[in-house]
DNA sequence: TCCTGAATTTCAGCAAATCTGAAATTTACT
DNA sequence: AGTAAATTTCAGATTTGCTGAAATTCAGGA
């Protein structure tokens, strides 16, 4: 049966015009070389060179030059395309991602692992946290950063990092008067403006507090200018407000410790994903962790660096 | 190395979805494919299939999986290629030859042998000798068949066969009235329209003869209408009559046997031919060969089945 | 949860293919 | 014709690939 390595073989004696030099080539003897040669030869039933010599070839010879040079190179880049997309240097991940992480963490990663991603396509996202979970479900992207759902079947996933709410308000509202943690008690003597993060908060006393908000708002723009107003205060991770551009806003953590936002890294539990985005999603956890060796001083730094 | 016969190993497993079928398929043993693929996947430092049973794949899996089977079926068209051309069913013949040929005995050869040229692609062209010699020296023709020249440098010929010379006259022009060979006393008596044929007549007569004509036609239409016109008589081959439509005219041998023309079957001697050509030669001269099996009758025969 | 049958993997030994190095042969060139 | 280079041949060594049996794993039913 032909072998690609016997068609390799001829083209490079029929190219170099003789067998020791293509045995250099190829690493091999030319003895080795002329009974593969030999072996092809009596495949085909036919002469491949016109002399013993193999400078030149048969009219048969010349058409499987062609024709095995095709052939090789064919072959040569196929087997590129499997070993790259195998070693993650060759292959598509599409990532999306809430925002604040698009607008943090994500530059972070590229700008300490674009190096490392070769022919890499790498489309990022950024939506909400449940059309991501929709996104991943229809497999229409491989890897969602975004807060669990409540029952998100087929969905793996993983803690990324968890970021701590906070009360946000104008510089010249009586909550920024004070420094340290905000109380829910304190909180409620102000009127608050709900969000779609805000909501998700599962304490008891944040829910009390939406129940009696007035106004909700859904995106950053509208609540600053909200905040700004001095309509209200409003809740929001931390993350959220420093990747946007924050601007004369205050920030006060709040003191119960339990009002975090969760965000996990996300893919399809079934199905595996590419090598590529195996690799992407190894950047971004590491990236995480080491800003957060720093703890929220590298955090910070991530922020500062990210808005320029 | 990456093999193809690891990458058909695949694929078969990878479509039938275990390995006992795919094994049965290729015509191994399950244990021979399940050590292919582990050292596939040991190559490529990855798993491609989800679980041990073999009918889900991984994302690098199914990436392999599609450009496998692509590799495969390209690889296998090439060797059909080869094969099919080593073997002479598939590839191009370029053959030129002088019209006497090319009207009876190419179409004997076609109606015996066209059912084993398989996909062999044929081009007959008709064209005088030198022509034929000319364009198979550059390369443009495959095959000739053509008198010899002079001093034709680089081709390589072989007698096909010979054709006696004979004078054409109208049928009631004083030649026409007796039978049997015309000496060349007797021809010199009346007025010879030369062509090119004759003029290659090699006896002294011969020359002499043509040293007097005073008309020289080249095609044979134009001959034949003076020979109707009873302006004279004209020397022609046997076959170049035979293979164009007579009508009413009259042939009777000449004496001089040694006048005949004598065509050769040209190839380029230095360079070979393709399997497909060397396979239509050898068609041809047995065509030759069985028509002369009956001497002249055999071809009289062929001269009748070709010109109904 | 355990059992059962099917599928797969592992292993050892065997067979076939391929390679090497030395020697013999052929070829091109002087 | 002689010589040097290239090629082929050959035998032995090595590697690769395959088989068949046994062990293991897995899926589905009791």
């Amino acid at each position: 049966m032909l072998k690609i390595e016997t068609l390799r073989a001829y083209v490079t004696v029929a190219r170099s015009g003789n067998l020791s030099d293509a045995a250099e080539v190829l690493g091999r003897t030319p003895s080795a070389l002329s009974m593969m040669l030999k072996q092809l030869e009596a495949h085909l039933d036919e002469p491949l060179f016109e002399t013993d010599r193999k400078n030149r070839l048969t009219a048969l010879g010349a058409f499987v030059l062609e024709q095995a040079e095709r052939e090789v190179q064919h072959f040569d880049t196929t087997v590129r395309a499997i070993e790259g997309y195998a070693r993650a240097v060759y292959g598509r991940v599409r990532i999306a991602t809430v925002p604040s992480v698009a607008g943090t963490i994500i530059p972070q990663v590229f700008s300490r692992y674009i190096n490392d991603f070769g022919e890499v396509d790498v489309e990022v996202r950024d939506m909400d946290s449940s059309s991501i979970r929709h996104e991943l479900s229809r497999n229409r992207i491989d890897i969602g950063i975004a807060t669990k759902g409540k029952h998100d079947a087929g969905l793996h996933s993983e803690l990324l990092l968890s970021d701590e709410f906070g009360v946000i308000c104008a510089p010249d509202h009586p909550l920024a008067q004070q420094d340290g943690p905000v109380s829910w008690a304190e909180l409620a003597e102000h009127r608050l403006i709900a969000n779609s993060l805000s909501a998700g908060i599962e304490a008891a006393a944040a829910r009390d507090l939406h129940a009696q908000a007035l106004l909700t708002a859904q995106n950053l723009t509208s609540i600053f200018g909200m905040l700004r107003a001095k309509i209200g205060v409003t809740l929001l991770p931390e993350m959220a407000i420093s990747a946007a551009a924050v601007g004369e806003l205050v920030f006060r953590p709040l003191a119960d410790a339990t009002a975090r936002r969760e965000i996990h890294l996300l893919r399809k539990a079934d199905s595996s994903i590419s090598p590529a985005a195996r690799f992407l999603e190894e950047c971004i956890k590491e990236t995480v962790a080491t800003l957060q060796v720093g703890s929220e001083a590298a955090l910070d730094a991530a922020r500062l660096s990210d808005a320029p």
